[in-house]
DNA sequence: GTTTATTATTTGTATATACAAATATATTTT
DNA sequence: AAAATATATTTGTATATACAAATAATAAAC
């Protein structure tokens, strides 16, 4: 309801600047919406997103920088982040042999069967949530991707 | 480099999927760059936001509510950000005398000529980081209006 | 008109994030 | 091989955010 109006309220100079402002705006209502409903399960979105990397690379492991320059958002927190999904036993963490600085991380059963089942209803919920024609998507992610690739 | 590769190990299962972390993951990107680009003048992307709702508003006043469920990212802690636009001098604060549980924010002259000599720079780097044919940006600007009010 | 309920805002608290500094290991230089 | 440099990760600290509880003022019910 406010949305429309904030973009009007706020006089906008140019259809860039909405753009700019429209894509965190709703970007910003998404992910709030998406955090309502993943707090129940009992992690947040970001340690969901760390889990479906750690799944992607399973039975390997990724060493905690490569997942660092993974995550949605850029923090240097990416340890405190995995020191929670290792307590509650989502992941652990092994020292690399051939180079002690390097640890790395991989996802345990107990965490593939947690995000494996959360997926589905993750599904459903965007499904709902993000109710666009196939053709409307494509042409989206074809302007996100243009758009991220001008920032370098 | 690691956006593309990174949406595709994710092994999205649906264009809709993909779409939601592409939304979220680009507008995460463009506002750490503007946060970057922001952080040197002194206050935060959110604090700006906030100015120029207030600006919005001269010369009347706008009551903390309001202000609040305008800001981008919903919280409650407008409060506690009002309580820096005022220390800088950029805000007042008066109490509605007919309903004194309601406070009344108004913009500053200092805080008027701050977000608007501020607005230049942000509009140049708007333009440089948001490099899309005008065509384009209403395509966009559509799509986002139209997945918005799927919310509700 | 006193009690109860509603509304507007602030404060407390836990977690999240950004960024810098610290630590620990490995590699390169001399 | 010791010293200097580089790399990977963690920790410290300040700020930001989410959500619940507390406070304060008004309006409604009895």
């Amino acid at each position: 309801m406010s949305l429309k109006d904030d973009i009007q309220a706020k006089g906008f100079h140019s259809e860039q600047e909405k753009s700019f402002v429209n894509l965190i705006y709703t970007a910003a209502l998404f992910e709030a919406n998406f955090n309502k409903f993943i707090k129940p399960f009992g992690v947040s979105s970001q340690q969901y997103n760390v889990l479906r990397i750690l799944r992607g690379q399973f039975p390997n492991s990724i060493s905690s920088g490569d997942l660092h320059s993974r995550m949605i958002h850029k923090m240097s927190n990416a340890s405190r982040l995995v020191d929670k999904l290792v307590d509650k036993g989502y992941a652990i963490r092994v020292v690399n042999v051939n180079d002690k600085r390097n640890i790395l991380v991989s996802i345990t059963d107990l965490g593939f069967r947690f995000v494996t089942d959360l997926d589905k209803e993750v599904t459903d919920f965007q499904k709902k949530s993000f109710d666009l024609p196939f053709s409307k998507l494509e042409d989206f992610n074809l302007l996100l991707d243009v758009l991220r690739s001008s920032l370098g």
